[in-house]
DNA sequence: TCCCAGGGGAGTT
DNA sequence: AACTCCCATGGG
């Protein structure tokens, strides 16, 4: 017995770039708009609907009513967020304005925190088509399958499973070595050495400091599962795509390390940096391209 | 073949 | 503090 949801929300909402712009690499789409994922491990099917006053956003579950956390999509997806205040706010800048009349609309996930520091970790001199191979092949190999909308799910494992499998068969998988790093992550986190569930409740500069001390998490991948789990609308990840664009934008004469633009970025934008550097990502990375 | 990919870390100056 | 180099690997 499918449960099926409608949630009105008033502003855009666009899910392909939500779900497959570089924040998350674990959703598939279907056809006509159809994405298909699991949040909090359960499988669900979303969709949007354009309406005069906004959008209706539409999720599918094959379950019981008992086990479907509402709360939880909404959070996800970050639903209950302004974005259309937000989009006002930041249009103020003339470099922005252009770029968000040229770019999706798009909301900040708050996704699994583990699941995103695990993402990240193999983002390092990575692609985002090698990141999401390389996310199917461990869900794959930890072998939790659950069936929905006909089709496979593979939950993705939890630390324990994960350090389970261990560096030697996570390399040969394909992570390089990434492999080294996540088998130590996952071991630390479950044996209790690291805490992942207490760093969303901490400050952003203890979250940062803390998650840095983890093998493989530097500044940028702390910012990136500060912002796209853990609400930390204040951190600004700065990668190569950030860093071409800010300086491109805001200062073509001057050369800034990647430190140095993340607290550029911090101070500038406040509690909206993660939306902009989501922005200008997106903008540089797949709208302007490559030079 | 060379270059790049949502970097991090160790070593050197 | 800033600057190298290397870490594996697949794709263009």
């Amino acid at each position: 017995m499918p449960l099926r949801f409608k949630i009105p929300i008033n502003y855009d909402l666009d899910l392909d770039s939500t779900l497959d712009g570089g924040q998350s690499f674990n959703w598939r789409s279907g056809n006509d708009g159809v994405w298909l994922g699991l949040i909090e491990n359960l499988p669900v099917k979303l969709s949007i609907d354009k309406i005069q006053s906004g959008s209706v956003v539409k999720a599918e579950y094959k379950l019981s009513p008992a086990q479907v956390d509402l709360d939880r999509l909404k959070l996800y997806l970050d639903l209950d967020t302004p974005y259309e205040a937000i989009r006002n706010r930041l249009n103020s800048d003339s470099n922005l304005k252009s770029v968000i009349k040229s770019i999706p609309k798009f909301n900040i996930l708050n996704q699994d925190p583990w699941q995103t520091l695990v993402s990240f970790i193999l983002s390092t001199q990575s692609n985002i088509p090698r990141i999401k191979r390389n996310l199917e092949d461990i869900s794959i190999f930890g072998k939790n399958l659950v069936t929905a909308f006909g089709l496979p799910f593979y939950k993705f494992p939890n630390p324990h499973e994960l350090a389970a499998m261990g560096e030697n068969k996570l390399r040969a998988l394909g992570l390089g070595y990434r492999a080294k790093n996540l088998g130590t992550v996952a071991s630390l986190i479950s044996e209790n050495s690291f805490n992942i569930k207490i760093v969303s409740a901490m400050s952003y500069d203890d979250a940062k400091q803390y998650l840095m001390t983890l093998p493989g998490v530097g500044p940028k991948v702390a910012d990136c599962v500060l912002a796209f789990s853990m609400g930390h609308t204040s951190a600004f990840p700065v990668d190569r795509w950030v860093s071409r664009g800010v300086k491109r934008m805001y200062s073509s004469t001057l050369k800034y390390s990647d430190p140095d633009i993340s607290n550029w970025g911090r101070e500038k934008f406040g509690d909206d940096a993660a939306y902009v550097q989501q922005m200008i990502f997106y903008y540089e990375r797949w709208v302007r391209g490559r030079d």
